[in-house]
RNA sequence: GCCCCGAUAGUUCAGUGGAUAGAACGACCGCCUCCUAAGCGGUAGACACAGGUUCGAUUCCUGUUCGGGGCGCCA
């Protein structure tokens, strides 16, 4: 909801030259300016006069009516005091009216969307900065289903190449191999690989049976691929991310529909056999940029396929689902590679998936590196963080059961690390800080949470009934209940924002802000002590309102809200 | 060499073509007979550099520097 959609009008009659969108509304820096501010740029180009000019006449000119206590010019502003009982209980009643659905458009109604994401390469646990993308793919999703689509979470599982077949020879040799040995059996894999050459030639020798559908082979490729997979999900589990479908990428190998893409690009003289006999398309033929990446090998000498054909398979059986939305979460690593698809993919007539990419986690003293145990593991970061939280509850929560306990440690290990992740714009590295993030102090989630369990205290304490009609005079007449009203007010317009640019950053950092306000308010109104009956109910209902924003918010981070903590 | 992304306090992050660029951590000073101190108040501290467009640029454009990613048989 848009509080002040009811200025809207009284502007449009005094200036009908106007529309909607030249109007937009701000918040003074400072309140005693007035509760709400419209700058006069865009309005005064539209009409060919001087900002400050039309801001003084609109103070004449307009008639607000009774919303508007008062109108003052400052310069290129026109600043407004409003009655803020009657918009404040607008506001409150909204909330309190539409709870779990409170800031969601519905845009996505009847509309489905295929989100895939993750698809780490079943070599290891994952580390953080995997998990980077588990995160983002997760909040989309949380954000699109709250926006009414009907979301399927794809998973592509990485369940071949040439690394596989390499991991597969290892695994022969070791005795049941555990997700927990996988990582020391695939650098080992690696190093002899590069060291004994008939190893290397027995992993590709491997990997072209599998292909060719040796049922043994393709058994063992499975059982590998499957452990990791199994373990890897345990991991992405524990901080709220789940999946629907799980595509395997050996599926794709033989795909009759292959044929087509390759007629089309064939038109366009862009497929040929290179002198190393490989299968290979010219992207200059079909739109790319010259010099950079032109090439784009399909087949192997011994006729195995490379990842890339796969792929493009891949890429239309999705296409197949026919939905509204298709997106795909990636690694900045694999920009390059995801446009060259989209090129081939239009090229030979279909639609490609939207891409989104997301910049490596980094570590303080540089990039992370599994060979030199650079690493910051996700399950290593989760028992740390829960442990360390669990001793702060085990304090303050002395009457709950040690289960009960232990559930709001880890919820605030994972409030702590996605918390820490998603409030990063994708495409900045985040320099990832151990200390920082488990210190749950100043931004984090824990504080966020923290603000949650207080709200819920006082409403555990109020003895009267939590009441969800809402008075139309809310009598806010505070500075710190209206900033905290008014920005409560903005979450929907955060979220359409957040859909329409496709990242959950900006909810984290409106999730922070609205946390903020609160505690200001907390600390300068009482709630439960203040000095009338009808001050204490709507207070109570204004950390009603507030904890149903913050919930909703955090839900699309994937972070839970305790009670207490 | 070429292409893509980034650069804001000591540090980690917000933000904006226009009103005094916001937090947090760290530093220093305060606050628990008062709805949870995982908290609050105060002090000090920043738009990489150089040009350009504009009435006005930290924001848009170009170049430089630095950081991240990438550039045909890894996925």
């Amino acid at each position: 909801m848009n509080p002040y959609e009811s200025l809207i009008a009284p502007i449009l009659a005094a200036y009908p030259q106007l529309d909607a969108a030249d109007i937009v509304f701000n918040t003074p820096p400072n309140p005693s300016l007035g509760d709400v501010a419209i700058p006069m740029f865009l309005p005064a180009r539209k009409l060919k006069t001087a900002p400050p000019h039309l801001a003084a006449e609109g103070v004449e000119k307009i008639d607000f009516g009774p919303a508007v206590l008062e109108a003052n010019a400052m310069g290129p502003y026109l600043n407004l005091k409003l009655d803020r009982a009657q918009i404040s209980g607008k506001i409150v009643a909204a909330v309190l009216g539409e709870k779990v659905g409170f800031g969601s458009q519905q845009s996505g109604q009847g509309k489905r969307a295929v989100i895939e994401h993750t698809s780490i390469n079943p070599n290891a646990s994952p580390h953080v900065g995997r998990a980077r993308c588990a995160m983002i793919g997760d909040s989309i999703t949380r954000l699109f289903r709250f926006e009414g689509y009907d979301v399927d979470v794809h998973y592509y599982v990485n369940d071949m190449g040439r690394q596989i077949g390499l991991l597969v020879l290892i695994a022969d040799e070791l005795e049941d191999l555990t997700f927990d040995q996988i990582l020391d059996a695939y650098v080992q894999a690696n190093e002899r690989a590069k060291a004994d050459e008939a190893f290397a030639q027995a992993g590709y020798e491997l990997l072209l049976q599998m292909e060719e559908g040796n049922p043994e082979a393709q058994e063992k490729f499975r059982a590998v691929t499957d452990l990791c997979l199994k373990g890897q999900l345990a991991v992405l589990a524990r901080i709220g991310a789940s999946y629907d479908t799980f595509d395997h990428e050996s599926k794709y190998v033989n795909d009759p529909r292959f044929e087509q893409i390759l007629d089309a690009l064939d038109k366009k003289d862009a497929v040929f056999i290179d002198e190393d006999k490989r299968l290979v398309i010219d992207l200059s033929k079909i739109g790319h940029k010259p010099e950079e990446g032109r090439y784009f090998v399909l087949r192997r000498a011994n006729g195995s396929s490379m990842y890339g054909f796969r792929d493009l398979a891949y890429a239309l059986d999705k296409n197949d689902l026919g939905a509204d939305i298709n997106l795909m979460v990636l690694g900045e690593d694999h920009k390059l590679y995801a446009q060259q698809q989209a090129l081939i993919l239009n090229a030979a007539g279909h639609p490609a998936p939207e891409a989104l990419y997301y910049a490596y986690i980094l570590l303080k003293d540089g990039k992370m590196s599994t060979r030199q145990g650079k690493v910051v593991l996700l399950s290593d970061f989760l028992d740390q963080a829960a442990t360390l939280a669990a001793e702060r509850v085990a304090e303050q929560c002395k009457d709950l059961s040690a289960d009960e306990q232990q559930t709001i440690a880890n919820q605030v290990a994972v409030a702590a690390i996605r918390f820490a992740v998603l409030r990063v714009n994708p495409n900045k590295n985040v320099t990832f800080d151990m200390d920082a993030a488990l210190s749950f102090q100043g931004d984090t989630g824990p504080y966020i949470q923290y603000c949650c369990a207080r709200i819920n205290s006082i409403l555990r304490k109020y003895e009267g009934e939590l009441s969800q009609s809402v008075s139309d005079e809310y009598p806010a007449t505070s500075d710190a209940e209206w900033m905290l009203i008014s920005k409560i007010a903005d979450f929907s317009g955060i979220i359409s924002s957040a859909i329409a640019q496709r990242t959950c950053a900006s909810i984290a950092v409106y999730a922070l802000e609205l946390a903020h306000a609160f505690t200001t308010f907390y600390h300068d109104c009482p709630v439960l002590t203040a000095d009338t009956p009808a001050l204490v109910q709507a207070r109570v209902q204004l950390c009603q309102a507030t904890l149903q924003t913050l919930t909703n918010a955090l839900n699309l981070l994937g972070i839970e809200a305790p009670e207490r903590m």
